[in-house]
DNA sequence: CGCATTTGACCAGCGC
DNA sequence: GCGCTGGTCAAATGCG
């Protein structure tokens, strides 16, 4: 209140042993506020000391508070100043009961810093708390990204893989188009078939062990947009060699083959040919036939017959070439029925036909294809083969085919007697025997296989083509289809006898 | 007579 | 370059 002398206030840390070691005076002492040391036990002494265990919270005994002006300017000059507002403003305060307000005031902000420091640590601790769930959780994401970039990579290397599969098939399959491009710009312009012997697949045959005879076949189907374009000039080349001579192509070309036993010098496939030579092949003393499709004018199929020189009773033939024209539909119905089972030879041999036919190497291309034992990829020909071997009698033709029973259609199936494998208990599978152990079959078979081959890969929509129902995609429920080719059909010797 | 088959000739590719 | 071989042509022949 009246204080006229307002000394300037010191603040040290004080112990508070020091305390009496430094009486203030009134007036003229340097008034010092020192800084508390609570748990001094000298302060404690200090509490007991004072008989209404009032003391001040600077420690600072009001020795002299028996004047009260006197004292109450004293008290006023060591209050410390905790912006806090802890203190009673009024004189009230120092005057009747500076001790209990004291003692307030120090419990007061004792309680305060320890909810300061409290709220701090605890902010801190929520702080850290979160960090680290964060940090858990952005390492969470980085290891499920990780992964699935592991995925993703892994996908990727598969569809590289697979592109370069098809790629490589699909420029097996393109060389003899490019040729055909390199060798007379007109053709592309000529609306009329390019070769008889593009898009074609040849099957290399096996003739026991080491003589190799090949046989044609041709593309069971009709006519496909592109193939009829190369299929109608090969046509034009039926009339004069020398003009099919550009479609002759240089590049190996793929092969399929076909064993079957027949007693009949030839299998009828629905098509009607026309034989145009016979040569006695070297290491065979059985000669061999050559046919041409005259189910059309211009159609490029050939095939070639020829019994197997350890067993005569085998009947080799290979057809080559597309038809440019619808099939029967007893040939149709085969193709269609087989250019499933050719899917397999494809998705197997697509890379090794092209890889290994520079090997001089014969591949087994059903050897991953634990059901279909007996076909073969060969390139120790000229030309990348796929022979079917369906003479054994033990041998049961087993695929898991995307197979589509409602297509299959065999009107006019041989009543032969035919053998049933022990395996066979499916009704499925015993129609499919029915189907398979026509010998017609497997020309048919091979026929599906050429044309599949043969056909470029966006077979789209001709119903009546057998390589257009060659599903692709994959989409048709896989059915297991066994088949036994082992009857023998006879034949009249026509090479015009319908199925 | 027309069509299919036969068969010797021809051609091209390939290896030596 | 020559011979061999596979593949094709086309005249001759056979058949319905
Ligand atoms: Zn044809």
């Amino acid at each position: 209140m009246e204080n006229h002398h307002q000394p300037r206030r010191e603040l040290t840390l004080l112990r508070s042993t020091d305390l009496d070691l430094h009486p203030i005076t009134e007036h003229h002492a340097v008034p010092s506020i020192k800084e508390v040391d609570f748990f001094s036990s000298s302060s404690r002494h200090n509490i007991s000391d004072t008989p209404n265990s009032n003391y001040n919270i600077n420690h600072l005994q009001p020795r002299h508070t028996k004047d009260d002006d006197g004292s109450s300017t004293l008290f006023t000059d060591h209050l410390v100043n905790t912006a806090l507002n802890l203190t009673s403003p009024t004189a009230q305060f120092s005057r009747s009961a500076p001790n209990d307000e004291n003692l307030k005031t120090m419990v007061c902000i004792i309680t305060s810093i320890y909810i300061y420091i409290y709220m701090h640590l605890k902010i801190k601790e929520n702080i850290l708390e979160f960090s680290l769930s964060l940090c858990f959780q952005l390492r969470k994401e980085l290891l499920r990204l990780h992964e699935e970039n592991c995925k993703l990579r892994t996908m990727l290397d598969q569809i590289t893989k697979n592109y370069h599969q098809l790629q490589l098939f699909a420029t097996l399959q393109k060389k003899p188009y490019q040729k055909v491009e390199t060798n007379g710009g007109q053709r592309l312009l000529d609306t009329r078939p390019c070769t008889k012997l593009d898009a074609k697949v040849v099957a290399s045959v096996y003739d026991g062990e080491e003589h190799l005879t090949k046989v044609n076949i041709g593309k069971q189907g009709g006519p496909d947009p592109v193939e009829d374009v190369l299929d109608q000039s090969s046509s034009q080349s039926w009339g004069s060699s020398k003009e099919a001579k550009p479609s002759e192509l240089p590049v190996k070309k793929a092969r399929v083959s076909v064993r079957a036993r027949s007693e009949a010098p030839l299998i009828s496939d629905g098509c009607q040919w026309r034989k145009y030579g016979q040569k006695i092949a070297k290491g065979n003393p059985s000669p061999r036939a050559y046919y041409r499709c005259t189910m059309s004018v211009g159609c490029p199929v050939r095939k070639q017959v020829q019994r197997c020189r350890e067993d005569k009773s085998v009947l080799i033939t290979t057809y080559e070439g597309n038809h440019n024209h619808p099939l029967p539909h007893s040939a149709t119905g085969m193709a269609n029925s087989t250019s499933a089972a050719a899917a397999m030879f494809l998705s197997s041999s697509g890379s090794t036909s092209k890889n290994e036919a520079l090997n001089n190497t014969t591949v087994g291309v059903l050897s991953s294809v634990p059901h279909i034992p007996m076909a073969t990829l060969s390139s120790s020909a000229p030309f990348p083969t796929i022979t079917l071997d369906m003479t054994n009698d033990s041998c049961v033709f087993t695929s898991p085919l995307p197979f589509h029973a409602p297509t299959l259609n065999f009107p006019q199936l041989p009543a032969h007697p035919i053998v049933f494998p022990h395996k066979m208990s499916h009704p499925l599978s015993m129609m499919t025997a029915t189907i398979a152990s026509n010998p017609n079959f497997t020309v048919a078979l091979a026929a599906a296989i050429s044309s599949i081959i043969g056909a470029p890969n966006g077979n789209d929509n001709n119903s009546s083509n057998g390589a257009s129902l060659f599903p692709l995609n994959g989409t048709s429920n896989l059915l297991p289809v066994e088949l036994k080719l082992e009857t023998l059909i006879p034949h009249s010797g026509s090479g015009l006898s319908p199925l």
